[in-house]
RNA sequence: GCUCGGAUGGUGGAAUUGGUAGACACGUUGGACUUAAAAUCCAAUGGCCAUUGUGGCCGUGCGGGUUCAAGUCCCGCUCCGAGUACCA
């Protein structure tokens, strides 16, 4: 007993440790921020997660981990650190849930988080759980609703180049209109007079503010699924039906609240040069705001053929007058105006059904409908097939009046431009393959070149002939010079398009944040500040109501009361709306409005949390001055490279937004951001279609004949080949069921016996017909032989019939795949905590290779930091079994060597965050320290400290048996000090042509001359030359000799 | 197609500015301890050839180049991964 105790005492007991110093620095609040401090702050986040039903597997922890040791060496090194962490808690998945089951999703989420919170909790991280944030959390959507107002309440000054207030620009249009309003917003905004906008009624100068504002509503094309009552996003959609239920789905104009991004398009580029982002998720974004350079040029439409046919006969009519209608085009290459030979409008174009000529409105009207039934991503991703009609009228071209036909043909995108193309066939390939298809003119523009098996597409090369005025120019002054030419014409400017699109912000979802929105006489309204939050309401059920309205269509009690600023029942407002503002009903009535059913979509609440932790439970506003001014921005952010273009896109545009607004001090949030790589999964398969049952079976006949009932037992082992559809599960009833279905067959003839039982003794085992997926976690992590005790605590595969392993090996082949769920391969740090602890864990996920990088997820390694943290605790036992009684050793030279080459190594390493580097420096370390036999505090101390970021709970245990009563949290990490690891020798590598021949210890202060000299004395060098003479000798002080010859 | 990554032993991966390729760990093999197993410890471990010892040759996806010296720099490819996709 008393022996017992005492090695538990002296032994690495990682559970005991970890739950001890978890508990510890949750009572004492170890890692609390506070928001005045002496000490230079440091920011850390990590992107906060969906708390998905799954829990955590081991991809999780990897950017928290790094995030982690990254804050941890931050504290040590004097800073105040903010590391915080929250839930990204609205979601499809826990309204799915609701869905199927009637659960409310603020249940799901619920236990979901506290799931979350218990895989976090173990694993050690240093967050403060007091600044915790949910984005579901009514308090904290306040604030995003808060900044939806801001936006509703700005628009964006392109003079000043910067988002302003609203009531700015209604003072402008009082003085003198819009005429001098130079602004991001829609396209078909009008000019207006000052008299003009004085003379407007409200309800107009709503509308036309609406076109201004940074959250607007409009008209967006989507896809409607009716079967669903519901739009889908593209990837929901497969072959032009629902991916779910296989319904048709069509493209349909619904009115929606959008974001105007776009106005920030060029300084969110412009912002990327500011930032210490990876370059790869520079360029992604970059490509999503794909800016590009060129001009718009206006083609007017010829509007008879009257006029052509007079215009051939050589009678000049000016056509340029009274068009009817004209298209624009965007171009990046207006050089190569005089090779349109044609254009091309999308088939959704508005002037589509307004230029088509009687004789082709059929074609082409079969032709639009055709096209409107295939969803967006069909129609780009069908590159090859090459479609169009042409729509019988024709442009005319603005220098040479020339008359060019007009087609409609899907390859060109509604969403992109202005919708249509002037068709270089000469110079773009997609117009040449068009031309080509349909026997279009390709004239040839470019001088000296061949056109007649491509497109001609280099810029940089292009020399510009049969052009008119452009002929000899190459491309950049070309350009110039068409577009003053155009300008001069009044058809055309330069002009800079992104393929950015304003963001559509409403969703037909429930588990979202609703909109501070109420309506009325169709103007939405926002509700103010003092009212908010504007909370969920709750619903019956969670899917679109019949009518095709969003879920929160089904609330009873979703109504505006304006008087009284609060939300009250539909009945109050039906009764307005179907009485008016009649005497018959009682005043309450009045002033109650139907609220917004929509709700926002899941980038909203992520687009603002970094700040909101920095004051997370301030009522009074989104966060105070004081705590903004002094945390500033975020330092370091960890996350996935799969947010480019969404969470990371729009938290810079609102973040640049409140900067305008002069509500965040920084128009960047994050100054670094590391991409973690993703942890990849090893799917296992099984496939054994040829692997047979062996059954004992036990015969009873009874014969009907005679008088006595005989009854015979046979005992039989037979084999039966099994075979398994992908779909049955292998289980003990389903195979039984199949081998006696066999058996009756084989054995039992039906004269004479009259009934009969069988049982039968499974001695064998079975498997599957075809390549079926078995959990990871079922098989040996390095053989990848199938354990069936590992695999039976599978749910799915709890009934799995095992064979003896004598019998039979089972292997499985192995893919490496993202980890999913439903991909058997993911792997729980729950189960790797039991086996082998936080810190291991921690160590281990930091050791499988850069932080940046992807890499396989393979259990095999884990032994190897486990038994590095034994070693670890080895070291320090003089210290715990009081073998030592006071007597403190000096260290040795050899032993500060060791310690400050570490130090060096592993700060360095932390500051590039190559955490995989400082592991291995650690082991070595401590090989090094335990092969001295070190016993010396002044060295286990600093290495506690250093080890501290990585694996925290032994380092607090082992820096308390140290001695030490307060939490190394705090402790300074140690300083390095080059003196201890200055030599006096080095051993220089010595090479003859390049190749490495032997190896000489000299000091390291001695000249290039001494070192030369020392070597072609040294008899090997003598041995190597063979009496020749070295060409050249080469000599680097403290790197290296080569000696050429 | 375009953009961006990447390719090093049986495996994950090391290798500051070009300067001893394969650190560290896993695995494997052999050994110690043990009745046995586990745990722990020690040794070997890129390939080929030779050998009493010493040694030699080849080796960082492929083909060239620059250099005294190339995993690292340059040119041209191949393959793999990620993102994006008719962007006018």
């Amino acid at each position: 007993m008393l022996f017992e105790k005492a090695a538990s005492k002296m032994n690495y007991d990682f559970r005991e440790i970890e739950a001890k110093w978890q508990k510890y620095w949750a009572k004492n609040e170890t890692f609390k921020a506070s928001n005045h401090s002496d000490k230079p702050k440091f920011y850390a986040l990590s992107m906060f997660p969906y708390p998905s039903g799954a829990g955590l597997h081991v991809g999780h922890p990897l950017g928290y981990i790094a995030t982690d040791i990254y804050a941890r060496y931050k504290r040590h090194k004097g800073f105040n650190v903010l590391h915080p962490m929250g839930y990204d808690s609205f979601g499809l998945p826990a309204e799915q849930y609701a869905i199927q089951t009637g659960q409310h999703p603020a249940i799901t989420t619920e236990a979901n988080i506290k799931r979350y919170r218990e895989q976090l909790d173990q694993l050690g991280f240093s967050f403060d759980w007091s600044r915790e944030v949910r984005t579901s959390d009514p308090n904290y959507y306040k604030w995003t609703q808060w900044v939806f107002i801001q936006l509703f309440n700005s628009w964006y000054n392109q003079k000043s180049d910067k988002a302003e207030d609203i009531e700015e620009l209604v003072s402008i249009f009082e003085k003198e209109g819009n005429t001098n309003v130079q602004a991001a917003c829609d396209d078909d905004t009008l000019l207006f007079s000052a008299e003009d906008w004085s003379g407007f009624t409200e309800k107009t100068k709503q509308e036309i503010l609406l076109k201004y504002r940074l959250t607007y509503l409009a008209d967006t094309e989507v896809n409607w699924c009716p079967a669903l009552g519901t739009v889908l996003a593209n990837d929901e959609i497969v072959n032009g039906v629902s991916e779910r239920g296989g319904h048709p789905v069509i493209r349909k104009k619904m009115t929606q609240w959008s974001m105007r991004i776009t106005a920030y398009a060029q300084r969110l580029l412009d912002g990327l040069d500011t930032i210490d982002w990876p370059q790869p998720l520079k360029d992604s974004q970059t490509n999503w705001i794909g800016r590009s350079e060129g001009a718009s040029v206006t083609f007017n439409v010829i509007d008879n053929l009257d006029t052509e046919r007079s215009r051939s006969d050589q009678n000049v009519i000016s056509t340029s007058l009274n068009h009817q209608h004209q298209i624009e085009v965007f171009t990046t290459r207006p050089d190569t105006i005089f090779g349109a030979s044609f254009m091309t409008l999308a088939p959704e174009h508005e002037l589509v059904a307004k230029i088509t000529t009687p004789e082709q409105k059929e074609v082409v009207d079969a032709y639009v409908e055709a096209t409107a039934k295939r969803s967006e991503r069909d129609r780009m991703a069908d590159v090859k097939t090459i479609s169009g009609v042409f729509t019988g009228a024709y442009a005319e071209h603005p220098f040479t009046k020339e008359p060019i036909p007009i087609w409609i043909g899907d390859y060109v995108l509604a969403s992109y431009g202005t919708g249509a193309v002037m068709a270089v066939p000469c110079g773009d390939q997609r117009d040449y393959d068009f031309a080509k298809h349909y026997d279009i003119p390709i004239p040839n523009i470019f001088e000296g070149i061949d056109i007649s098996e491509e497109a001609f597409a280099d810029k940089a090369n292009t020399i510009i002939a049969d052009s008119d005025f452009l002929n000899g120019l190459p491309y950049k002054e070309a350009v110039t010079k068409v577009i003053e030419a155009l300008e001069k014409m009044g058809q055309g400017q330069g002009k800079i398009n992104y393929r950015l699109r304003d963001a559509v912000f409403s969703r037909q979802r429930y588990w979202g944040e609703p909109f501070p929105v109420y309506y009325v006489d169709g103007m939405p309204q926002m509700i103010d500040l003092q009212h908010l939050p504007l909370e969920l309401p709750e619903v019956e059920k969670y899917l679109p109501t019949e009518t095709g309205e969003p879920p929160l269509g089904n609330a009873t009690h979703w109504a505006w009361d304006a008087k009284n600023s609060k939300v009250v029942s539909n009945e109050m407002l039906k009764q307005v709306q179907q009485d008016g503002h009649s005497e018959l009903n009682s005043e309450s009535y009045e002033g109650v409005y139907p609220l917004e059913l929509n709700t926002m979509p899941g980038w909203a609440g992520s687009s603002q949390y970094f700040n909101r932790y920095m004051d997370p439970h301030n009522d009074e506003a989104i966060y105070s001055q004081e705590a903004i001014d002094y945390w500033q921005d975020v330092d370091l952010y960890i996350g996935g490279s799969e947010h480019a273009t969404g969470h990371l896109l729009y938290s810079r545009f609102w973040q640049k937004f409140l900067f305008d607004k002069g509500i965040a001090p920084k128009d960047e949030y994050a100054q670094k951001l590391i991409n973690q790589g993703m942890i990849t999964g090893t799917s296992i398969f099984m496939n054994y279609a040829d692997f047979n049952v062996l059954f004992k079976i036990k015969l009873v006949e009874v014969h009907e004949v005679e008088p006595i009932e005989r009854e015979s037992e046979s005992e039989l082992q037979l084999l039966v080949q099994v075979f398994y559809s992908k779909q049955e599960e292998c289980t003990f009833d389903n195979v039984k069921a199949k081998f006696l279905e066999q058996a009756k067959q084989k054995f039992v003839s039906s004269e004479s016996i009259k009934s009969y039982s069988l049982e039968c003794t499974v001695t064998g085992g079975a498997f599957f017909e075809e390549k079926r997926r078995v959990p990871y976690s079922s098989v040996d992590p390095i053989s990848f032989e199938l354990d069936f005790r590992k695999l039976r605590k599978n749910e799915f595969f709890k009934n799995a019939i095992s064979v003896a392993p004598t019998v039979h090996r089972f292997v499985g082949t192995t893919e490496v795949e993202k980890m999913s769920k439903s991909k058997l391969n993911t792997e729980n740090p729950d189960d790797i905590c039991e086996e082998y602890g936080a810190d291991s864990l921690r160590l281990y996920e930091m050791f499988l290779g850069p932080l940046e990088q992807s890499k396989p997820w393979n259990t095999a390694g884990i032994t190897g930091v486990h038994s590095f943290l034994k070693k670890l605790w080895k070291l320090y036992s003089p210290f715990m079994d009081g073998s030592l009684s006071g007597v403190e050793a000096e260290p040795s030279a050899e032993n500060l060597k060791t310690l400050h080459k570490t130090i060096k190594k592993v700060e360095e390493d932390i500051e590039n965050f190559s955490f995989n580097t400082s592991v291995s420096t650690f082991m070595i370390c401590v090989n090094e320290l335990t092969a001295q036999k070190c016993k010396s505090k002044l060295i286990l101390e600093p290495l506690a400290i250093l080890v501290s970021p990585y694996a925290p709970h032994i380092a607090e245990e082992l820096w308390e048996r140290l001695g030490h009563s307060e939490s190394i949290a705090e402790a300074t990490f140690p300083k390095f000090e080059e003196k201890y690891l200055v030599e006096s020798t080095k051993e220089y590598p010595i090479s003859f042509n390049g190749k490495l021949r032997f190896k000489l210890e000299l000091p390291l202060d001695m000249g290039k001359d001494e070192i030369e000299a020392a070597v072609m004395a040294h008899e090997k060098t003598h041995a190597q030359l063979q009496g020749r003479e070295p060409k050249k000798v080469i000599v680097v002080p403290g790197k290296i000799v080569n000696i050429v010859g």
